[in-house]
DNA sequence: TATAATAAACGAAAGGTTTCGCGATGCAAA
DNA sequence: TTTGCATCGCGAAACCTTTCGTTTATTATA
């Protein structure tokens, strides 16, 4: 493995020479021509631990999920990665696999490992725990939220309205006529999930609508969680005319078990999905979906990435951004006129 | 930060009997005590950096997969990462979201970022661009290959018998009557896809049953494809009486279209699906499944990866490994009884 | 008590890069 | 021809750790 300094030799210039012309400076134009056929002719490569130790950066982000195969997330991160690696970054991602104890150590061993900042998306963490970290305390390793934010833990945070987002999802369904309106929800540990039983509890407070507690179901946002309770409030003795579905997978989940049960949508239940615009190509009547804005998304977080990477610490920023709603077939009016 | 140095001077013991105590040494109790001490005082961490300029190592595997959500690779990585980091290795994942261009920017990356050795799953890059890489090359840097071999290159490989995976899933459909058996492949470009077809022609072959051009269709192993195919499929004129799909999301894909456009399986049409054993979980009556072997693989890519990084250089080890089948209801005799 | 054997601590070099201040060089203007 | 100015190149220090050969301390043995 050939070094600067061989590089240095071979053109008769100097080291700092060398380091400069790698890093952009400028160099005579015959010396450029000879500092480039040596690099090419020894295959020199920058050694980054030297680089690392050097300038106490590594131009790599660190990216921490509960898991791999989220396409909601996926989707997200792979955006943030072009855009990051525009700016010169690059991305790393690991993933705690929805493990308590794996959250923690991940967290740690990215910071160990020197990247310049973490953008995360939190499950079990608390604030306390995330705080013993001093990297993080300090500000020496700018740490991003994404999707969720963590109580008492005041960083920089992207997400957003669930509340909203929810509490609009099951207007539609009541002002269809529903009044009796299932919600398939995600762990309640997690924000997001809350987040969007509020909303779905604040439409029917608005609207003078009591909402039934068995038609309140939490899963774990996992396809075959949606399958299961969507089954389970369609076996209801008087089960509910609506459903809203609050994530990718489970909103699958409960179309193959309506399909199974040969239930149609709209005309049996009515129903709205969650996430992927592409489910309504695969589903028809094409269904109604709450959608959010992963590309607002990706972008707000890469530029707060690159503000704190660049600039560093400030008061921490919390970014909420509104979700849409993609219309379909899938509400019907209630009672069928 | 504190360094070594720090921790030296705090305890009035020398930087080397410091990092011999880091490094798991023997040192006297009181210095042990000592030393703990004053890490934890002065909050010391190792700088990665300096350790890796100095040892030529990150103890860190790079994975790199076509995208981050595909649950196969997703279900394999997240295995593995457990039994690495249980040997001492980080795992990090990147992705070149199917790009053929960064598919060989992300590869170098990863190597110019000098992880001990790489894992990856390639797609459309070649063997004589991937020998361009000198640490690949000279065998500096471990590559492993995983479900996916890349032709004319001589490296690790661990895949799955995708002939005879096929070829067997498609024997069941003969044997159970069938004669014109429609296939749901992935991309040409990718070995699984070709393979797959070989052993759904093999067994054509074999059992002297003329397979229809028209029935054999390529898709790009997404949800999508398996619906918008499976559709295409079932609107033939003369339409298949069965069908295999050769991924999950692909199965999915064409389960959702077969309950859209009111076909039972198995009465009107027969079908195998690929992958998640789970799938017969949300799916009823519960399809026949080809499984793929995920924990094997995961072993075994480990192993492999392992030997490589505390041995080195070897001839290159391929394995492959048998896919089962699960046998679900979805497969029924034709021309019914 | 002296010596051998063992265990622990030490000092110094090495690993490859960046950075900063200073010296050299070249060119244009006077 | 000399001066002034702008560029470019250079040397040396610094970043923090590991490692290897050597010294010192400790314990056991004669």
């Amino acid at each position: 493995m050939s070094t600067i300094k061989d590089v240095a030799r071979l053109t008769g210039l100097s080291i700092s020479t060398i380091s400069k012309y790698i890093n952009g400076g400028n160099v005579l134009e015959k010396n450029r021509v000879l500092i480039e056929s040596a690099i090419q002719k020894l295959d020199f490569r920058v050694n980054q631990a030297a680089r690392s130790l050097k300038t106490n950066k590594t131009m790599t982000v660190g990216v921490l999920l509960p898991s791999l195969d989220v396409s909601f997330f996926a989707n997200i991160i792979t955006e943030i990665e072009y855009l990051l690696l525009d700016a010169g970054y690059f991305t790393v991602v690991c993933s705690y696999n929805h493990d308590p104890r794996q959250e923690m150590r991940k967290l740690c061993y990215l910071i160990e490992k020197n990247v310049d900042a973490v953008l995360m998306v939190p499950e079990y963490l608390g604030a306390d725990e995330i705080m013993k970290i001093s990297e993080i305390r300090n500000h020496t390793t700018p740490l991003v939220l994404l999707d969720r934010a963590v109580e008492g833990l005041y960083v920089d945070c992207v997400m957003v309205d669930n509340v909203r987002a929810a509490y609009q999802a099951t207007c539609k369904l009541i002002r269809a006529g529903h009044r009796r309106i299932g919600i398939v929800l995600g762990p309640a540990e997690i924000s997001t999930a809350r987040e969007r039983l509020q909303g779905f509890l604040q439409a029917h407070t608005e609207l003078a609508v009591a909402p039934d507690p068995e038609c309140i179901r939490q899963g774990d946002y996992s396809l075959e969680s949606g399958h299961a309770i969507f089954g389970e409030l369609m076996d209801m003795p008087n089960r509910p005319s609506a459903v809203l579905a609050t994530n990718y997978d489970m909103t699958l989940g409960a179309v193959t078990a309506a399909y199974e049960r040969k239930l149609r949508i709209p005309e049996d239940v009515s129903f709205i999905g969650y996430d992927e615009a592409r489910l309504s190509r695969i589903i028809s009547p094409p269904i109604d979906i709450v959608t959010q804005p992963t590309h607002e998304m990706a972008e707000q977080t890469t530029a707060l990435l690159l503000e704190r990477l660049r600039s560093g610490g400030d008061t921490p920023k919390r970014i909420r951004l509104e979700c849409g709603m993609l219309n379909g077939q899938s509400v019907a009016p209630f009672p069928a006129p």
